[in-house]
DNA sequence: TTCCGGATTAGCACTTGGTACTAATAGCAG
DNA sequence: CTGCTATTAGTACCAAGTGCTAATCCGGAA
């Protein structure tokens, strides 16, 4: 086997189980430890070791990152109840597909319906039906900003609707519309 | 400090952080490492490597989980790639708002998309529209059964329609329609 | 007071899975 | 034959341990 090939295979390989051993390396591909190691070093596979302490502070962060995101998806930065709202959401790797670099749909929807829910002046807002648009990819590093804008003349008594426009740096790359069903019958403009 | 105590402590803050080394704890305890070294031995805590060695499967398990299908909210338990699959989603505290015990809705939408992208034969595979419906509903403790089936006489190149029903105890909890897009333009039917 | 025992500390040999470096060898191309 | 690349071998060293023995400290009972 051709040491270029060889290399490919053993990234490939170490990506799927970290957990092997120079050793059992060499003996997977015959070839001498050294040979493996040397291979390590070209492609700038770090030791066993480095490689268990990424993976574990890997699931470790993820503990964390569940935990915490936990009522709203985004960061709310303005809200008036009831008429509009607007939230923040910074794209990281973690929220991103490992091939393309683009963003999964679901956390775009996320940060739009859980802005949908916050704006609703309802203990109990529910969403019943939605549509949703997904007009331009997202990367990492993109600064989401979604606009939720409760519409007043719409629907009848316990449902609202509320529609929602995301934007990376002023285009738009999201819309949604959110059928929202709210238990308090209640006119419309009226505060609670 | 006593002895039982500090052996307590110990076991707490490792569970919090595997990553550390006897003589960091030793520091934190002002305490030498052969005691650090007898404490562990004590209470069966293992050393640091093979501590994150077992944190560090843990994350690959999970990951085996999404490896699969890249990435896939609920685990996928059957899937026949280009026409149908199938996930399953347990519900839990985590996912429920807490005032009325009520699943958020972007996790039943995540679950769905992320079976959508899975089920397409395709390695860039995005979703580009969506209508969904959440017909009742969801509690912690619940299993959402989600499945996909791709809509073969749909669309024009390039797009395919993936339907999605979700259900909990043979009740329907959650439909939607997903719009995909996909890289590779391929007659319908047609394996990779 | 003296003696005992648990707790703590120290020291040494050895283990794993490496790094870093040097040197030797094999095989092929010009 | 020379030069070059790939491979292999061997050595010293490191981190973070285990396992074991031995020394020390300190408080309570005889």
């Amino acid at each position: 086997m051709p040491k270029k090939e060889r290399q490919r295979l053993l990234g490939k390989l170490l990506e799927e189980n970290p957990f092997l051993t120079d050793e059992e390396l060499s003996e997977h591909f015959t070839v001498s430890v050294q040979t493996i190691r040397l291979d390590r070093l070209e492609r700038g596979i770090p030791e066993l070791r480095e490689r268990l302490k990424t993976v574990a502070s890997r699931t470790m962060n993820e503990e964390v990152k569940s935990l915490h995101s936990d009522e709203v998806f985004g960061d709310i930065v303005d809200m008036e109840l009831d008429k509009r709202a607007l939230s923040i959401f910074d794209v990281t790797e973690d929220h991103v597909f490992q091939r393309n670099g683009i963003a999964r749909g679901h956390h775009l929807f996320a940060q739009a319906n859980s802005l949908a829910v916050a704006v609703m002046n309802d203990d109990l807002a529910l969403t019943v039906k939605s549509t949703i648009n997904f007009l331009k990819p997202v990367k990492a590093g993109d600064r989401v900003v979604a606009r939720a804008e409760v519409k007043k003349e719409s629907l009848g008594e316990k449902r609202t609707l509320v529609m929602v426009a995301s934007t990376v740096n002023d285009e738009t790359v999201f819309t949604g519309e959110f059928h929202m069903y709210r238990t308090t019958d209640r006119k419309q403009g009226e505060l609670k």
